[in-house]
DNA sequence: AAGACTTAAAGTGTATACACTTTTTGAATT
DNA sequence: AATTCAAAAAGTGTATACACTTTAAGTCTT
């Protein structure tokens, strides 16, 4: 069995590139309304144009960049209306989830969550900043996984890298840990089988979160080989 | 002002080429795992290789197709576990969206969800078998878009092509009138405010929908240029 | 000096070329 | 006749080339 090592000099191909500018944008290297030139993307990573446009067309899809015909790439700048839009469909979509996941509860189920609210809490502790965002963020996957239903899971983790541009840029370190506190709160209530109590810390939970984000500031615009070096 | 009337000559672009696969599959003229192999695509089409893969990869993401690394795409063939995951997930949101769309009810939403079942009607009595299977689905994305939430809207109708593929290919006449009457239904209810009624209504109606699918059929897969011609 | 026009630079959109992989074909062997 | 292997054909993956559009720079005019 051969391990595939990191290797610099190997080439990357798209999903390479993918993940690359997805961390850079959700890490916010990159600010929104940046331009993504193809032939300079291209260039940091030692490929073609052909393989950004990829890329690109996939980070699209994924509504983290805009790209405007015969004009390019942008990173994403989600509107406040937007951003609140998703935020209603999370909590319609993580309320029915909630009742279903109650329905179905079992020990092993809960103490997959338990762990994973461990988790968060040490990333938080350690002041893991971005560690800490994803780890918040897949408490709700990790819900629809453990229901084994893997399209609702895609579906939530979509909704979420979709407003975590917005997120993760205006979380503090305290609502973070709120965040934590919370997913404590409603593991107990899932594991009660308290279905009432559940469904109100979630909503509470989501509406804290969203309540938490502040929308208006301005960032400016940056290079790219800064931000992916 | 210039009108663009279609043009047999005018040379098709990505969204085009999106398009005309999309309506090949869900109007089952493509079936399930069949080859797509892009030269092919792109002679019928009369575009290079470029084009096609553009539109194979935006095919991907919406599920109607799969890619195989070094194989190519191949028509999508979801799985019943897949397809009773997409309706739960459906069942999940709807149940939601009926609860808001309660919340916020008007004269004016409720006149066009009207409107908007009557051109089902008169789509099933015509026996428009592709047109009524849209509008069916239709309703339920008009419901999100009466709410002003696009994402929502943009959501459902994601999981309604998703699966479109299964409803289409097997829901019967009989089957469409129902629906069509049990949307009727849904908007009485909704009209009256009873919420409780509402949500059965819309439940059971994602019920029937979903158990009058039969997943055993096998088709043969068959040649694009007859099917695109 | 500010604004409009011209022209060059940069950038996107599409086609083509070529390396490498998979599939098919066909002959040789048992 | 069936199986195995080799070579050809078909097909995908990536890079490059070039036309056309947008942006920037520079020049001219007022």
């Amino acid at each position: 069995m051969d391990m595939k090592s990191p290797n610099a000099t190997e080439s990357p191909n798209t999903s390479f590139i993918v993940d690359a500018l997805t961390r850079a944008i959700v890490e916010h290297r990159l600010h929104p309304g940046t331009k993504l030139a193809e032939q300079k993307v291209a260039d940091h990573f030692g490929v073609s144009r052909t393989l950004v446009r990829q890329a690109l067309f996939q980070l699209s899809q994924n509504r983290l960049i805009r790209m405007e015909p015969a004009r390019g790439a942008f990173v994403a700048t989600p509107s406040v209306t937007e951003a609140k839009q998703v935020f209603m469909v999370r909590r319609m979509l993580e309320a029915e989830m909630t009742r279903a996941f109650i329905k179905g509860v079992t020990p092993a189920r809960i103490k997959s969550l338990k762990q994973h609210v461990a988790m968060e809490k040490s990333a938080v502790v350690r002041q893991d900043v971005s560690g800490r965002t994803e780890l918040l963020g897949d408490f709700h996957v990790r819900m629809a996984e453990l229901m084994g239903n893997d399209v609702l899971a895609q579906m939530l983790s979509d909704l979420i890298s979709r407003c975590s541009l917005i997120t993760l840029m205006y979380q503090s370190a305290t609502a973070a840990e709120h965040s934590n506190e919370e997913h404590a709160a409603i593991v107990q209530a899932l594991a009660a089988k308290d279905e009432a109590l559940a469904l109100r810390l979630m909503d509470e939970h989501l509406q804290n979160v969203e309540a938490n984000l502040t929308f208006d500031r301005k960032l400016p615009t940056n290079d790219i080989s800064m931000a992916l070096s």
